[in-house]
RNA sequence: GUGGAUGUAGUUCAGUCGGUUAGAACGUCGGAUUGUGGUUCCGAAAGUCGUGGGUUCGAGCCCCAUCUUCCACCCCA
């Protein structure tokens, strides 16, 4: 049974190399939700089915990862059960575990159970896997790490204005030109209204989503393939239709939908949201519009979503406002908006367009060579004093050849290499090589920490490392 | 879930019409150099040709199934 191992569908191993540009990224994330005062939070991995199915819609439903009960999975069936019940409905009896498919419901689940002791409006930040059971391809994953920020309990547009400012900020840091795209499922609702389908959202929503893939054409006969009379099709043509800036887009808007009471609080919603972001200068380029959709049924007001410029991979953000996620968990009328930075799509992105160049570097400064069991302990006091001055120092573990403990800390770009063999252990002193220039000096054990100040840190220390990460 | 492509040392790829023992580069390891890396030179290890069946005297190559990865759709980060 020694068959090759491998790991499933959809699913990757992250070696060193890209571990490190990963957690640069969430690094740089991180560091931004805690300016703007979010505080991280985590939740399992699995969460009861039950409170994940029907969140999603029907597609997420199906790609929903199910976990099969432990023990005798089939006990709560009878043998009608398994012979006439569809497999979804199996499967639910079988399965009362599922992988979470994003971060927004557990957190909504999350709040409703701490409600306690949570302070509204509550901001919270939250970092980890995802699953879905998706055929994979270039940038879709069946695991993936979301990080999403999110503020529950307050109704203020400044909140989804600080999301803007979160997004502008992250992908100035992260070098990757994006477009934020805005638009409010409640002017979406209205539209529906005005052009008597109300009850048809979804459908409408989906197929203009694919305006700008499919063309207008497509759009209308895919809305008359599911069923939207002629005069609906051709009320909305002015929707979709709609150009100019923002303002101008509004003003559109206002007239088409000064019927609709949705309508008009989507818009009163979109202007007061611009004027927030106003003059204000975001690297980032802001767009209303009005064929962003998502599927997500939990959307009630803001959506957005960001693309990249450069590369074609789909949204590697998105989120929105939902009015009452939490009530299906039994607690009412609580507002929530929040975004979802997809970190694998983020990570694709940079790689494509080299953005880790300042990476290139070692995570380790200074390499000590081993040069066996009497030299250790000499050796063992320069690496403590080094980490006490928070210099990053390794120890080669073996008395291996010196050519070997050479070639390993070329291998791993580290600069310094420190030598204490027996010669300089009867000096009290250390030789250095700079493994840049090659050049090689002793100096005593007294001077350590000046040397350390003046050559190390100029080399590898703080200026070289990217500005958000000074403070460190 | 639907349709299409793909798979050969650790990696990137050759491999003719189906014909003897499947090659190269890079990487790894060893040596030239027992206390000096990168460059150079020499040498070695490394493969159940994705997996399982089938056709054939003979299969990396042809056929079937299956898995992986990739592409389009659906949907999404």
């Amino acid at each position: 049974m020694s068959s090759k191992p491998s790991i499933p569908k959809g699913t990757r191993d992250f070696s060193t190399k890209e571990m490190l540009k990963r957690e640069y990224i969430f690094e740089n994330i991180k560091q931004v939700f805690r300016l703007f005062g979010y505080q991280p939070i985590e939740t399992p991995a699995m969460e009861n089915i039950t409170t994940l199915l029907g969140k999603y819609g029907d597609e997420g439903d199906k790609l929903l990862f199910r976990i099969l009960n432990s023990g005798d999975f089939l006990s709560s069936l009878n043998y009608d059960d398994m012979t006439t019940l569809e497999y979804s409905k199996l499967s639910s009896k079988i399965c009362e575990k599922g992988l979470r498919y994003d971060l927004t419901v557990p957190f909504a689940r999350y709040v409703v159970q701490h409600r306690e002791e949570i302070v509204f409006p509550f901001k919270r930040y939250q970092i980890q896997p995802v699953w879905r059971a998706d055929r994979p391809q270039k940038g879709r994953y069946r695991e993936f790490f979301q990080c999403d920020v999110d503020v529950i309990g307050s109704d203020s547009i400044l909140n989804e204005y600080e999301l803007i400012r979160i997004i502008d900020d992250i992908f100035k840091i992260l070098r990757i030109s994006t477009v934020i795209k805005i638009n409010n499922r409640k002017v979406l609702a209205g539209i529906a209204a005005y052009i008597g389908e109300s009850d048809r959202i979804i459908d409408i929503t989906v197929a203009i989503d694919k305006l700008d893939k499919i063309g207008i054409e497509n759009v209308n006969s895919e809305l008359s393939t599911k069923g939207l009379s002629e005069k609906a099709i051709s009320n909305l043509q002015p929707f979709l239709q709609l150009n100019g800036n923002t303002s101008d887009k509004l003003g559109t808007l206002n007239r088409l939908l000064s019927e609709s009471e949705v309508g008009k609080k989507g818009i009163t919603e979109l202007q007061t949201l611009f004027t927030y972001i106003g003059n204000r200068s975001l690297s980032c380029d802001i767009e209303l519009d009005l064929t962003l959709a998502r599927g997500l049924n939990y959307y009630t007001g803001a959506i957005i979503e960001v693309k990249s410029k450069d590369v074609n991979i789909g949204s590697i953000c998105g989120g929105g406002r939902y009015d009452n996620l939490t009530g299906v968990f039994g607690m009412e009328g609580v507002s929530g908006v929040g975004i979802s930075f997809g970190a694998d799509r983020i990570y694709d992105v940079m790689n494509q367009l080299n953005l880790f160049d300042d990476l290139k570097g070692s995570s380790t400064d200074v390499l000590i060579v081993n040069f066996g069991e009497d030299e250790t302990k000499y050796s063992l006091k320069i690496l403590d004093k080094l980490h006490e001055m928070g210099v990053k120092t390794e120890l080669f573990p073996d008395p291996a050849k010196l050519k070997k403990q050479l070639s390993y800390a070329d291998s791993k770009k580290i600069p310094f290499i420190l030598m204490a063999g027996e010669n300089e252990i009867n000096n009290n002193c250390i030789k250095v090589k700079n493994m840049s220039s090659g050049e090689q000096k002793e100096i005593s054990m007294k001077v350590l920490k000046k040397f350390v100040e003046n050559e190390i840190r100029q080399t590898k220390g703080i200026d070289s490392l990217p500005p958000n990460l000074k403070i460190l």
